[in-house]
RNA sequence: GCCCCCAUCGUCCAGCGGCCUAGGACGCCGGCCUUUCACGCCGGUAACACGGGUUCGAAUCCCGUUGGGGGUACCA
């Protein structure tokens, strides 16, 4: 029998970093035994049953490359479907008509604005074989009697998950551990129904600093606001399957092909793990560094366009495409790229108030290194290496090694400490006549 | 409260009875390179929660303790 597994989602209105971790390793298992990846949207809550909601949870998950085989399945679709379940459940005797104090109300029909509970038997032991927690068991005793079905004649969600999953032919149930005590109860559902029991994966949390479950109020868990935030989707994918499993050669930066090739469900480990935005800064800036020219300019397009803090008819798509060579090894983001290159297309250099300070206050010698470089770079030769000539022989008259010397230029010229290489940057980029402009109008300021 | 789960460096992952004086990665701290930053390279910091067993031998198995987490809705 082909594998089939399935994420299911309740439509929040966008995609959680834990939810896409579980896509994840959905999609992962699927592909890399060959099995089937559904999609099915959990919304029998009415408030959650909205297409737009759906919307942007389908086109997060396709910005991930996380393709679905089938689906997606909506459950509020199959109401009809719970609805003939749960009057069985009555009718058996299996389940009761409840008023809203959870009182039992006598009747083995389904009755409007009555709720259905699933009467919990005595004395027996749910035990299941979880692929990565092991052996896991609840006794029935300590479960209560639980509601399958509305007052308002919709199913709860535990009734729609064993029914779809009976019904779908899941055979393997991989999901958060936060949904581990639920078990039992869709185990009951199952044999009730007489359907088989999926095999279960439960994964490890994703917790905060606080190592508790994330969560949208505190922690940033939108994968869209990663995405606006310059994170490319292969990172995003890559940091997350890191988070409870491991590569057996412990390369840990790599394409997803590779994952799906190594990744074995096994593997996954049992306790929870910490969303760490600093590894996935790491992961990011490496993947973002693979990137070829043509592919990182139409990443990073949404950046340097409209959104950019330049006038868009200063922009010189020329001149950035080559300045991409000079910046793309040094971001972390795509989001980090603006601020390498602003300078070139702003009519003045950035006013960034730490980078005076460093430079042109705390810095030795910043008057005289202007001073100097206006002079050497008035009449030298306006390519690189003269350049670098120019304002090496400036920091040599006053005893400053290169590194010294060119960071108050750097300043007035760019507005900040940090950029891209200098001399490429003023002799490839700028004219002659705006880069001594500058460091006028830098040496009027001090 | 009750039920369930978990427990190796600050963090993520490796280790699945001897190869462990515990390995890799991020971070952090040094150094090199150097036109800043970054990259790269070199080095360093730092962990088997505790207590009992089992065994010739335990980070690895068992029990307990402690700690953490999840669940306990007519949400999913």
């Amino acid at each position: 029998m082909t594998p089939r597994v399935r994420f299911a989602p309740s439509p929040t209105g966008f995609l959680h970093v834990g939810s896409a971790r579980t896509a994840l390793f959905n999609w992962l298992y699927a592909r890399s035994v060959g099995g089937t990846y559904v999609l099915r949207i959990e919304d029998t809550d009415a408030e959650r049953n909205r297409r737009d909601l759906t919307d942007n949870l389908l086109a997060e998950l396709e910005w991930l490359g996380l393709d679905w085989d089938e689906g997606p399945v909506f459950q509020s679709e199959r109401q009809e479907r719970h609805r003939q379940v749960v009057a069985d459940l009555l009718e058996r005797g299996l389940a009761y008509l409840c008023d809203a104090e959870n009182r039992e109300v006598s009747g083995s029909t389904l009755v409007d604005g009555l709720a259905v509970r699933f009467r919990m038997p005595a004395g027996q032991t749910m035990a299941f074989d979880d692929i990565v927690r092991g052996e896991v068991s609840f006794a029935t005793d300590d479960l209560e009697d639980f509601v399958v079905w509305r007052s308002n004649g919709s199913p709860m969600f535990l009734l729609a998950n064993a029914v779809d999953d009976a019904d779908m032919g899941t055979t393997h149930a991989i999901r958060g551990e936060d949904l581990l005590s639920g078990v039992p109860k869709v185990l009951l559902l199952l044999d009730a129904i007489g359907a088989p029991h999926p095999t279960y994966a439960h994964l490890p949390l994703l917790v905060n600093e606080q190592r508790k479950k994330l969560s949208k109020r505190r922690d940033d868990v939108s994968i869209g606001d990663y995405r606006e935030r310059g994170y490319l989707p292969e990172a995003m994918v890559n940091y997350l399957a890191l988070l409870g499993w491991g590569p057996p050669d412990e390369v840990e930066v790599r394409p997803v092909s590779e994952i799906v090739d190594l990744f074995r469900i096994e593997d996954v480990n049992k306790a929870a793990a910490f969303f760490d935005v600093k590894k996935l800064e790491f992961v990011n800036a490496t993947h973002l560094r693979g990137l070829d020219r043509a592919d990182f300019l139409q990443r990073v397009a949404p950046w340097v366009g409209e959104n950019a803090p330049w006038p868009a008819e200063r922009f010189d798509a020329g001149v950035f495409s080559t300045m991409v060579d000079l910046v793309q090894e040094k971001l972390r983001t795509l989001a980090d790229t603006p601020r390498f290159v602003d300078f070139l297309f702003l009519s003045d250099p950035v006013d960034d108030p730490e980078s005076w300070e460093k430079a042109m206050v705390k810095g030795p010698a910043a008057a005289e290194i202007l001073d100097g470089a206006a002079v050497a770079l008035a009449d030298c030769s306006w390519d690189v290496d003269s350049v670098l000539a120019a304002v090496a022989g400036v920091g040599e008259s006053l005893g400053l090694k290169l590194g010294k010397a060119q960071a108050p230029i750097r300043v007035a010229v760019t507005g900040r400490t940090v950029g891209p290489p200098l001399f490429e940057t003023m002799a490839g980029f700028m004219e002659r006549d705006e880069v001594l402009r500058r460091i006028a109008q830098a040496r009027a300021r001090l």
